[in-house]
RNA sequence: GCCUUGGUGGCGGAAUUGGUAUACGCGCUAGUCUUAGGAACUAGUUCCCGCAAGGGAUUGAGAGUUCGAGUCUCUCCCAAGGCACCA
């Protein structure tokens, strides 16, 4: 017998799988049931794949092998999100245009995953920079714009001094440029938008981005942090006036059970109320009727304050450590519940872009509103009682004092009259706030799809018709960054005739955010090639939704969310006939460099799956993957740790030697065979390949001490590990006589009644901890176990004339005896 | 601060969901084989006391429920990830 050698064993059988692509083709005309199992696809970088796309991939492939030998009609795509920075920051600073790397890493990946032996249906295969698949991404725009859910505002925009260009928020993080590390700063820009927050709720059938998450089986995790991100909060929001005027300013607050406890109010620097104020005080002349009487007493200190707020990046407003602020001084506002002139301040802690940018302040029963309080000496007036425990003051909830009628009601229930009182009066209302902002998708950068748009000087905005898209990225720009588009200066591009008018007119020049191309690739792969739709209506049916979709728990709110987005938009214009994309959701865990700490280019410690394939094998890479923990869990790699799935893997191979086609008949071993069968199937189902693959191990350790190996067994071992180690499988299947691929066998199946124990250990346990154990027959009764058991001298002996409370006894498992 | 997930041997991790804690693998120890090293195989390996038989302790800490708790309840500590002046 020759020796295992996963490198000669693998190439043959990657080859044979290739040249048979209908082994892992998914039927578009089969009646099987369906499965459609999905990875991420992945950007190619230029560092080639990483062995965190090996484990998702590894558990999606085992999945979908596992569920072909189950009879469904599997589709297992795999394709490639290759718009975005990298290449294109590449480009700048190389000159290499970001079609030739991304063509060049795209042939790397798919040569690495091919080296992996995964099962993928590379005839349905996507590339987002592919023309014929950004057209339907342009034509996804231009169905959003006819629907009112894309549209055009000024916005604040990340913007780099340095660089000249403007960020996306993923490369601004921390208020700092991602390249050149310098300061980002606040522009206002027209950009587009898609109108995401209008799918929060339920819209007619469609269910919305909160209770869509309630039929979905996705990590309590992910979901949490989705609403974390949508960040609904239920208040109320009411008018105050401004003493001696006919003028309002609105507060939004979910505790109005504190309004009593009101002793000021705070707006933010950029609340229309500051500005008008101001202008009041400089053009005298335009004094507005209502606000006459006012007299501003410290305009100037104000006008200063606004100005140095202004200033401030996001960033420095967030650091800030103490909370400023200034009175302003000449006016009051009344508190409508019991009349109240109080102060009226202006504070950068007070956002302008949330609620109504103007909050009633609380010091009793806020952290912030108290730590301004006590900074500027305001009066703290408690209104709810309750437990403080160890802080200073109550935020909880509690009961109502100092709150005229509405004294000793609860928190809950207070807030519910209040509110009632309010609407009664019509000076406030029941209000639901979201932290969610529509979604800015466009982009000042070339490696994107284009927006479909041109802008005519007689007719406004037009939408590019259908029948001239895609409208296609120029070859001819030059990257340098310029703070405008780089499609700004391909005259080629810029310039066309209006399709309404026929008159001179300027296309669009920004690009479209990558996540719009990420959030509806999963549908293409159901029709990859359809050049007359972006996926017709019965594939669509017949493949969707996602039944389940492994990535990255960093795309937990991004992707995931404009996915939805995106699939409940499409249902609710009757393109599609599901609103949730992924039935099923799991996480891989963050692999970690051998140290614990996360693998880095510059730390060196970044493990090449090409290394591990080429020392020990594809199969034992893709099992010491599977093998190291839970599929979600974080851990760290260990190169020691293959060793002993590779010798798991040659014990396998050497077993061929021992073979006998004898039926020998060993109960006990056929017991082991038919609980393996039954572990394997469900921990597979459940992606427990940790437990599965260590089933396995003892079944191989079990089988390895018999002197000669059934053929029957052997072969069902080979067949329970062939979607593990596909190539040693194959192999093995073959010099078994089998002219056929083993992925065309069935599953095997388990028999009930093989893996009943006839025996079994019962243990006796004493006031609880275990004394004794004994073999019995696993049907024994109650009667019989007790009778047994105190016969037993060790028994017997702690028993020792003490007398026995109970006795309590598990069929199957356990006595004991308690006294 | 809030949300989420966790905390089990020297290490990665199991535990039929309330019933033998530490499966499987790594590592380590001893042995067989080998000129040697390695590989392979066999046996052992949670910790403490003991030559052994045996005994005791043990799932981040503490309490509770129970005949019985890694698992359920409460309080606290720690770690990772996310959100963060969102009123």
């Amino acid at each position: 017998m020759e020796k295992y050698n996963p490198e000669i064993i693998e190439r043959k059988w990657q080859k044979y799988w290739a040249k048979n692509p209908d082994n892992f083709s998914a039927k578009d005309e089969s009646g099987q049931e369906k499965a459609f199992i999905l990875d991420m696809f992945p950007y190619p970088s230029g560092t080639g794949l990483h062995v965190g796309h090996v484990e998702s991939y590894t558990a999606t492939d085992i999945y979908s092998r596992y569920l072909r030998m189950n009879g469904k009609n599997v589709l297992h795509p795999q394709g490639f999100d290759a718009f975005g920075l990298p290449a294109e920051n590449y480009a700048i600073k190389t000159g290499i245009h970001p079609k030739e790397t991304i063509s060049n890493a795209v042939e790397v990946f798919k040569r690495q995953i091919n080296s992996l032996g995964f099962s993928y249906d590379w005839s349905r295969e996507v590339n987002s920079s592919d023309p014929k698949y950004y057209k339907w991404t342009q034509w996804l725009f231009l169905l959003f714009y006819k629907n009112g859910l894309a549209y055009k505002k000024k916005a604040k925009v990340n913007w780099c001094p340095k660089c000249q260009t403007v960020l996306a928020n993923e490369q601004a993080e921390n208020g700092k440029c991602e390249r050149c590390e310098s300061e980002v700063i606040q522009k206002d820009l027209e950009q587009w938008f898609f109108k995401i927050t209008d799918f929060v709720e339920d819209k007619g059938k469609t269910s919305g981005l909160l209770s869509g998450l309630e039929k979905i089986d996705w990590p309590n995790s992910t979901k949490s942090l989705q609403k974390n991100w949508i960040g609904k909060s239920v208040g109320a929001q009411f008018k105050m006036q401004i003493e001696n005027t006919d003028k309002f300013i609105e507060v939004y607050t979910t505790r109005i059970d504190t309004v009593f406890g009101m002793t000021y109010a705070v707006v933010a620097p950029e609340h229309e109320i500051v500005a008008s104020l101001l202008k009041v005080e400089s053009r005298k002349s335009k004094v507005k009727r209502e606000i006459q009487n006012l007299k501003i007493e410290n305009s100037d200190e104000i006008g200063k304050y606004v100005e140095a707020s202004k200033k401030k990046t996001d960033l420095d407003r967030m650091e800030a450590k103490e909370k400023t602020g200034v009175e302003i001084k000449g006016i009051k506002v009344i508190n409508p519940f019991n009349g109240e002139a109080l102060s009226l301040f202006v504070a950068d802690y007070v956002l302008s872009q949330y609620g109504t940018g103007a909050v009633m302040a609380v010091p009793a029963h806020d952290e912030r509103d108290f730590e301004f309080a006590k900074k500027y000496n305001l009066e703290i007036k408690e209104v709810i009682s309750g437990d403080k425990k160890d802080k200073e003051i109550l935020t909880d909830d509690g009961i109502l004092i100092n709150s005229t009628e509405y004294n000793n009601l609860e928190s809950g229930e207070a807030r519910e009259k209040l509110t009632a009182w309010l609407e009664e009066k019509k000076i406030g209302q029941r209000k639901i706030n979201y932290k969610l902002r529509d979604w800015l998708v466009s982009r000042q950068r070339y490696w994107g799809a284009p927006i479909p748009i041109i802008y005519c000087e007689k007719c406004g905005e037009v939408p590019v018709p259908e029948k001239d898209l895609p409208v296609e990225l120029p070859d001819d720009v030059d990257f340098k960054p310029t703070g405008e588009s780089p499609l700004k200066y391909s005259k080629k591009f810029q310039e066309v005739k209006c399709p309404k008018c026929g008159g001179e007119a300027k296309r669009e020049s920004d690009t479209m955010d990558t996540f719009v191309c990420s959030s509806w690739y999963y549908l293409r792969y159901a029709d990859s090639k359809n050049e007359k739709e972006f996926a017709s209506k019965e594939k669509l049916e017949k493949w969707l939704p996602v039944d389940l979709y492994v990535g990255g728990a960093e795309h937990s709110v991004l992707h995931l969310l404009y996915a939805r987005f995106f699939t409940k938009v499409l249902h609710n214009l009757g393109y599609l006939n599901f609103d949730e994309p992924f039935l099923k959701l799991r996480h891989q865990g963050t692999i970690l460099a051998e140290d614990g700490t996360k693998m880095s280019k510059s730390k060196g410690n970044v493990v090449n799956p090409d290394d591990v394939v080429k020392e020990f094998g594809a199969d034992a890479l893709r099992i010491f993957e599977m093998f190291m923990g839970p599929l979600e869990d974080m851990k760290p790699w260990q190169t020691k740790g293959i060793v002993g799935v590779y010798r798991f893997l040659e014990k396998t191979w050497k077993m061929q030697t021992r073979i006998n086609d004898q039926e020998t008949g060993d109960s006990k071993l056929n017991n082991l065979i038919h609980k393996t069968i039954k572990k394997v199937g469900k921990d597979i189902e459940e992606m427990r390949f940790n437990t599965a693959i260590s089933a396995l191990m003892i079944l191989a350790n079990e089988m390895e001490k018999q002197e000669k190996i059934q053929i029957t067994n052997y072969q069902l071992l080979i067949t329970l590990l062939s979607p593990f180690a596909p190539h040693l499988a194959e192999e093995l299947w073959e010099k078994l006589g089998h002219s056929e691929s083993i992925f065309k066998e069935e599953w095997p199946t388990y028999d009930p009644e093989m893996i009943k124990d006839e025996e079994i250990e019962l243990i006796i346990q004493i006031n609880g901890k275990v004394r004794d154990k004994i073999i019995v027959s696993a049907d024994i009764s109650e009667d019989e176990a007790k009778t047994i058991v105190l016969e037993r001298e060790k028994v017997k002996s702690y028993i020792l004339g003490r007398e026995i409370r109970k006795i309590i006894f598990v069929k199957g498992r356990l006595i004991n005896i308690v006294f």
